[in-house]
RNA sequence: GUGGGCGUAGCUCAGGCGGUUAGAGCACCAGAUUGUGGAUCUGGGGGUCGGGGGUUCAACUCCCCUCGCCCACCCCA
């Protein structure tokens, strides 16, 4: 299109739908705060290696979908697709793992390089939460916990459902994938070209595929459950238990994969079927071997991401922004007195809108459209009597009061 | 990246098997109402019919390309 338009995926968030953002990140931020998690920011873009060095084996494919460019140095720079890497990156560097359990909640841009559609652009917001330097069972438990309750405050919950899997330890992953490998190479002519690609690449994945035929295949594969070892039993064993305490509802689902190495124990999505195909809201697991890829100290870590826009979809109305007290001058001496008025009253705590222009009947309009709860009408009449008139917006009732009782008097406008 | 659907006013949409001034509702502006909003009535502004090219005497309509949106696949670190 020859007229100016954003970049495709990019979308412009005015005041009316940037509240429903907003209602999102403030209610995840305060529920966050209250299990110990602290705001902080990361830079939007990194260096393309602090993410590359994180997707391994996949990267080839993975890379393609990443939003990556040189700067002007020479650098290779890519924009964030998602914060894990980066809080990991910030633990390094800042040399926070002297200091742990590092805790903390961030949200904000992320970037991806995808064909958009419902609930995927490719800018999109996230809140996320990492738990690094925590190996115990109850640090998964307290991050989805945390998790439960956002999703609860935003009021939508029951329409989710939690889906938890383990993925073990790294010899029980190992040995569950070479049976895994096993058994569908054994079927390979039968897969689907995908899922056959997938065989080479990210075998897990296979598990969740969306073809019927590799679904049947995989209704014969070997189970996860089976490959466990003790260890990863227990482990996952204790998430569960910590989740039943609390009364969480879950549903095990043995599909629920990462393709990744570093990626150990608990995975997990809260999933809708009220967004299309994008179903997953809330997701994360267990990462313990993520900092020490990255060329960290061995950290283990655990934290979740939630899509913003997904979120906010599902979430009903935020609470009603405030209503204004119009301010309605009449003529060019009420004029020079209602913008003062107005700056006392925004100083005092209302929400005070000063028309710009028009006769009485076109500011009163002006008052009405922006959904104001009263006005403070000033003209001869009233500046003579040092008073104003307000009008009650909602009743029609009217009243004069003097400008040194107005403030008191608006009170209950509020 | 692959496949499908759709682009007409700020918004939601109608329309014409190619024909001269392209419509409605809502929204916006003005007036009825020069010190009073919401309701009603009257009038008004606003469109290169997504963009480019082709066919034609004539294209918003047919054809091709392109951009964008939507849906599914892929991917989901």
């Amino acid at each position: 299109m020859a007229a100016l338009q954003p970049v495709r995926g990019t979308h412009d968030l005015f005041p009316e739908e940037y509240r429903r953002h907003r209602q999102v990140v403030e209610t995840a931020r305060a529920v966050s705060a209250r299990a110990g998690y602290g705001e902080m920011a990361l830079p939007i873009f990194e260096f393309t290696d602090v993410f590359q060095r994180t997707l391994g084996e996949t990267s080839d494919v993975v890379t393609k979908e990443m939003y990556t460019f040189e700067d002007r140095g020479g650098d290779r720079i890519t924009l964030r697709p998602e914060a894990t890497a980066g809080v990991a990156r910030a633990l390094i560097s800042g040399g926070l793992s002297q200091d742990l359990p590092l805790k903390v909640f961030v949200s904000g841009p992320m970037f991806r390089y995808e064909r958009p559609q419902k609930g995927r652009l490719r800018q999109f917001h996230q809140i996320d939460i990492e738990l690094m330097g925590v190996a115990e069972p109850l640090g998964d438990v307290e991050v989805i916990a945390v998790g439960a309750q956002i999703l609860e405050a935003l009021g939508v919950l029951d329409r989710t459902t939690l889906e938890i899997n383990t993925l073990g330890d790294g010899e029980s992953r190992t040995a569950f994938r070479d049976a895994l490998v096993d058994y569908l190479s054994a079927h390979r002519s039968a897969l689907s070209e995908d899922s056959r690609e997938r065989l080479d690449r990210n075998p897990l994945r296979i598990l969740d595929s969306k073809n019927e035929e590799d679904r049947r295949i995989v209704e014969g594969a070997p189970a996860f459950g089976d490959y466990l070892n003790a260890t990863s039993r227990d482990f996952f064993a204790a998430v569960l238990g910590g989740l039943d305490s609390l009364g969480i509802a879950y549903t095990l689902n043995q599909r629920l994969v990462r393709g990744l190495d570093y990626y150990c124990h608990t995975a997990f999505e809260f999933t809708t079927t009220d967004l299309g195909s994008q179903g997953a809201v809330l997701a994360g697991g267990r990462y313990d071997g993520l900092v020490s890829t990255m060329g960290g100290p061995a950290t283990p870590g655990v934290g979740w991401a939630g899509g913003i826009e997904r979120l906010a979809m599902l979430a009903g109305d935020p609470d009603p922004a405030p209503r204004p007290i119009a301010v309605v001058p009449i003529g060019e001496a009420a004029a020079a007195v209602a913008l003062p008025l107005a700056h006392r009253l925004r100083a005092a705590g209302f929400v005070a809108e000063l028309g710009y222009r028009g006769n009485l009947q076109r500011r009163m309009k002006r008052a009405n459209k922006i959904g104001a709860r009263a006005a403070v009408i000033m003209g001869d009449d009233e500046l003579a009597a040092d008073s104003a008139t307000v009008r009650d917006l909602d009743s029609g009732e009217q009243e004069q009061v003097a400008l040194g009782a107005l403030q008191d008097y608006l009170g209950r406008f509020r």
